[in-house]
DNA sequence: CTTTGTCCTTGATCTAGATCAAGGCGGAAA
DNA sequence: TTTCCGCCTTGATCTAGATCAAGGACAAAG
């Protein structure tokens, strides 16, 4: 069922703070996209079409190397938005992006995003404090790929994922894609998780879920248990 | 020779296109910092103090982790800004900043500069061009550690140095420190240079200087010369 | 029910690059 | 001059994790 502009605007994190008018203008300029699974919406070094709102699905931003080598960056799902950086900054596509599942996008057409950028500065703080969180990310993942060991890069990720008091977590993608976002081939993926589950940190349910049952230790491994 | 906060900040390249008034503005609020060789300016986790600007000297932002691992983000020389991420985006420092050289710095304190963040259009977008710079720099360097071999990190480093048309490059700072930017050791990164010198892609001069010789050949191998 | 295909797990082996261990070099101080 | 002290180079070894290779667990389709 294809929702409304507005609401998908609405339920997007980065726009919470706009003015009433800056979200009207917005939402005008606004266009729905649909893509099927596995669709590449557009390929590192291309030009940018705008900014993407995800509706619902899962889009994966990834770089390409030689050899088909793929790094995933980052995972969007529902709320979340991506291709601002290239909006914003005025370069080509530095990550390309595939759906992993059927996804509904709304799309913010490049030149008439950048006019509202520089006429409306409430919307012009909005990017900004989504795109620090940007670069926190990243620094953060940079930190995860290079300092850690595989072990305390999936504790880390592990820790991440559980925010509320649940204790459970589900994995928001394949495990693949989640191994290859930790810079692990999907074996050494499955081997640390069953050893965590050998170990009695994290109990495994169906479907993509685990419980954490030891955080301490799983905080210890994560900083890096010498 | 300290030099004069209006001088800094217009030799900073984030501020270039700043209006007169808020450029006035940036210099009222701004202090000079003077650190000497190897200071500690801020740790990942303190809370951030404002934007710095860096004026003579070179700073390095690294990631701690477990062990005393370290890994340098970026190097921050003359004309160049750090800490605005932290500033803007108003969370602690997700790195720690060391001087390499003594340094000349201003810093533009956090309380009025987010307030001329808020108040000032034309300053927002030159930080958000800024920001987005450094989510690209960010992105590359992902794929750059990710993606590339050994070899293939150096050649894209050289390349990326080696701006001018004439072929000559300078390192910017110890060997130790660019090695550990490529996630390198510095053992590894003195192989490859060795390598690339023997098969006559560079040639060494004195005091960290190298010529490239071979632009395609060294294209081919940040590329992936499968 | 069987077939097919996708994703995941598990084990065996391999390797790029880290680590360990010695020098070498060049500048600064004495 | 010599001595000292970072920094760099070079070689020998080690290892975390990749790669290669075989199933196994489901789910959808026939």
């Amino acid at each position: 069922m294809p929702r409304n502009v507005i609401d998908i605007l609405a339920d997007c994190a980065l726009f919470s703070e706009v003015s009433e008018a800056g979200f009207v203008r917005l939402a005008t300029m606004a266009r729905i996209c649909r893509f099927p699974k596995s669709y590449r919406i557009f390929c590192e070094g291309d030009d940018c079409a705008g900014v993407y709102v995800v509706d619902g699905g899962l889009v994966r931003i990834f770089k390409t190397g030689s050899g088909g080598k793929e790094h995933v960056l980052h995972m969007v799902g529902p709320g979340g938005t991506f291709a601002e950086v290239a909006a914003i900054g005025g370069f080509k596509y530095p990550a390309s992006a595939e759906t992993i599942e059927p996804t509904n996008c709304v799309l913010l057409p490049l030149d008439p995003f950048r006019k509202a950028l520089e006429e409306d500065h409430d919307l012009c703080l909005c990017m900004m404090a989504g795109m620090s969180s940007w670069v926190h990310d990243l620094v953060g993942l940079m930190g995860n790929v290079v300092l850690r060991d595989a072990a305390g890069r999936v504790a880390r990720y592990l820790l991440e994922m559980a925010t509320d008091e649940k204790d459970t977590i589900e994995l928001p993608a394949l495990k693949r894609h989640i191994a290859n976002h930790l810079n692990l081939t999907s074996e050494t993926f499955s081997r640390v998780l069953r050893r965590l589950i050998q170990t009695g940190l994290i109990s495994d349910a169906t479907n993509h879920r685990f419980r954490l049952l030891d955080r301490e230790k799983l905080k210890q491994i994560a900083k890096g248990n010498e």
